[in-house]
DNA sequence: AATTAGCACTTACGGTGTGTGAGTGCTAAT
DNA sequence: ATTAGCACTCACACACCGTAAGTGCTAATT
């Protein structure tokens, strides 16, 4: 048992770190590559293989038989019961085969995993074809890529909104509703456009109105809020200021972007998994997944991250404890330094990592792509 | 067995036709209030209210018991066997109490139930103020109204965006994003804004775009697509044209609205409850609400409906097979003529009708009222 | 004629028992 | 170091009750 213990006292310890939780960051504990032989790589990698496509416990008899190996039934389970010892792998009881333990699926994701034979050329081009399909408005673009990730990948899709780092005015409009009462429209620099009702003390006309807009499209132009903000200091408390009040409100809302809106979709993929045969657990899922709360954190986390490329959370290392039996693979998509948004995938620890991160990195490139497009 | 047939012929055939389900309207079939004796309802009444708290399957013992009824376990359960015949109730085995049947929730609301005790005055300011709290966008009014309708009927709610009969034209505006491409901003008399890019064949600037758009402004305003589209027959092959043709593009799909935008909540409200103890039955309802494909029929069926008032579709009376265990509750909501939409829950067939059809007309009557501060 | 007491009958439900098969871990042989 | 052999452990499926709940029917009562 505690043979290996000197051999690598640090993955030992490091595993035991992980199941205790500290603050760390997401996706960060990079296991060794060189903490297991070559043939418990091989053994480890055909576990997580077969687990994935059958979903039940793994015997060594099957690993064996099913991959033709040169050793015995008996050699494996050697091979394996030291596997377990270094929490790779672990089983449900006695008498059962053995299941992927996070580690496991850690180590697989980072070093057992082929990668990338993802997506075909020709999925690609399916997936890019529906986004130019029509010209959609960013609503409809973000629920599209909620429908197709998750469709892709076989599992809930999240996509958040864009949110703009530091939104500048483009242009603004105010239109008449009723005589003390104006919609304002707000394009911002990156293509953004939002709209507010403002209503007035006393009532105003269109003329009046678009006499305002214009006033300010040139006097507040590529300007964000703060510059705004300081601009009007000295202003009148006429109708102009109380507009450009609005707008910084509006503007700063879309910085922060407190109301980061999710779309979700695919709902219905994860649950028909096996693992999901049990109702609680179906409900705690759904709730998590349907209350959105669970990202609130995880995703500004993405947001700010430095290291650009795709994140992986498997089960017990998400911070957010109705996460823990779900892994969540993770995309930034965006115009580097304007927005930024995250696409992701959330399904059981037991799932398709190659396939998943595949897609959603195909996903955020051609979100990105289409930002780019849209912003002067 | 057939001593009521002669006094209630139309009824018992009437029972087997619904069953047959023929292409009917939806919520059409009025039971008639006197098909039941004084006590029948009595009896009718309590079981329904019974198996809407506890869920279980009603007892003759218990009825007497919990209501303090002057009869006798024995006479309720010779009532009960009547209701039966006359398909009001079942029971799911011989020694189990009753449950109301599709029939028996129909008579319920349409003759037992006391109306209106659904929401209490502070209910209605508690939501009311939610939706006045802030100056939200059309998108986000609705998904506000689907949360709150959820958690109110404490059962999954689900939001259509209002359709528009006729848009016209209010203002529409050109905004340079890069030298080949603008974005198109329309805002129609009723409010709504819609962004559209638009790429063109060679560049122009945001001075001539402006140009454009004044001119268009003045032209088309108040126009529908139709007019639009006559209107402009003759005129040169330009830009202002190229312009003019997306507008009716984008004013004729908002008529139709294909892109019927659904907004869904509260799917974990109706998974909690016992009778979806059944994984089977919960994937197939979660994905019949995901998809959102069951609605595409009953929706619009409910906008073009001239009676006005709130529909309750329950269970079998479903057309879609797949809503077949579920009820739905239906209310328009609107400007007359102008745009409409619909509110609705989905639910269980055993769910409180009472509470479920007040909060849904009240909602809609509190989107209505917003729908119409908005409109010029 | 309507109501009710009494009782036999039916059926779901929870607990217990069991035997079978899968798969392991260990030991001893190779 | 590998492997054959084997005892051992469990989950799982199935059958087997006993019990409690609640009915329908019959006969007695009002």
């Amino acid at each position: 048992m505690e043979i290996n213990a000197a051999n690598q006292p640090a993955s030992g310890k490091q595993s035991r770190k992980l199941k205790a939780r500290e603050g760390e960051r997401i996706a960060k504990e990079t296991l060794p590559a060189d903490s297991l032989t070559e043939r418990q790589k091989e053994i480890l990698k055909i576990t997580i293989q077969e687990f994935v496509n059958t979903a039940t416990p793994v015997s060594s008899e099957a690993i064996v038989h099913r991959y033709r190996l040169p050793i015995s039934p008996a050699t494996v389970r050697n091979e394996m019961a030291e596997l377990e010892r270094e929490g790779y792998i672990t089983h449900p009881h006695t008498s059962a085969g053995r299941i992927p333990s996070d580690k496991g699926y850690r180590y697989f994701v980072e070093h057992l995993m082929q990668r990338p034979t993802g997506l075909t050329r020709l999925e690609q081009n399916n997936i890019q074809h529906q986004f130019y399909q029509i010209q959609l408005d960013l609503n409809e673009w973000l629920r599209l890529a909620a429908s197709i990730t998750a469709r892709t990948a076989q599992n809930a899709a999240v996509v958040s909104a864009p949110r703009a780092y530091d939104s500048r005015l483009k242009r603004l409009e105010l239109i008449e509703v009723q005589e003390r009462l104006t919609l304002m429209v707000v394009v911002t620099q990156d293509g953004t456009v939002r709209e507010q009702m403002i209503s007035l003390d006393e009532p105003h006309n269109q003329e009046k109105l678009t006499n305002i807009s214009a006033r300010l499209n040139t006097l507040l132009h590529s300007q964000n809020w703060g510059q705004i903000e300081v601009r009007i200091k000295e202003w009148p408390e006429d109708l102009a200021r109380v507009v450009a009040i609005r707008l910084i409100e509006n503007l700063r809302t879309l910085d922060q972007h407190q109301n980061a809106q999710i779309y979700r979709d695919g709902l219905t993929n994860i649950l028909s998994q096996p693992e999901f045969s049990d109702i609680g657990r179906v409900r705690q899922v759904l709730h998590t997944l349907e209350s959105g709360q669970a990202f609130t954190s995880i995703i500004p986390e993405m947001l700010s991250a430095d290291n650009g490329g795709v994140q992986v959370i498997i089960g017990g290392e998400n911070r957010n404890d109705d996460l823990r039996l779900l892994s969540v693979v993770l995309a930034r998509y965006g115009v580097d330094g304007q927005v930024a948004g995250v696409v992701g995938i959330v399904g059981p620890t037991r799932m398709e990592y190659n396939r998943t991160i595949s897609t959603v990195e195909y996903i955020s490139e051609l979100l990105s792509s289409l930002m780019n497009e849209r912003r002067g």
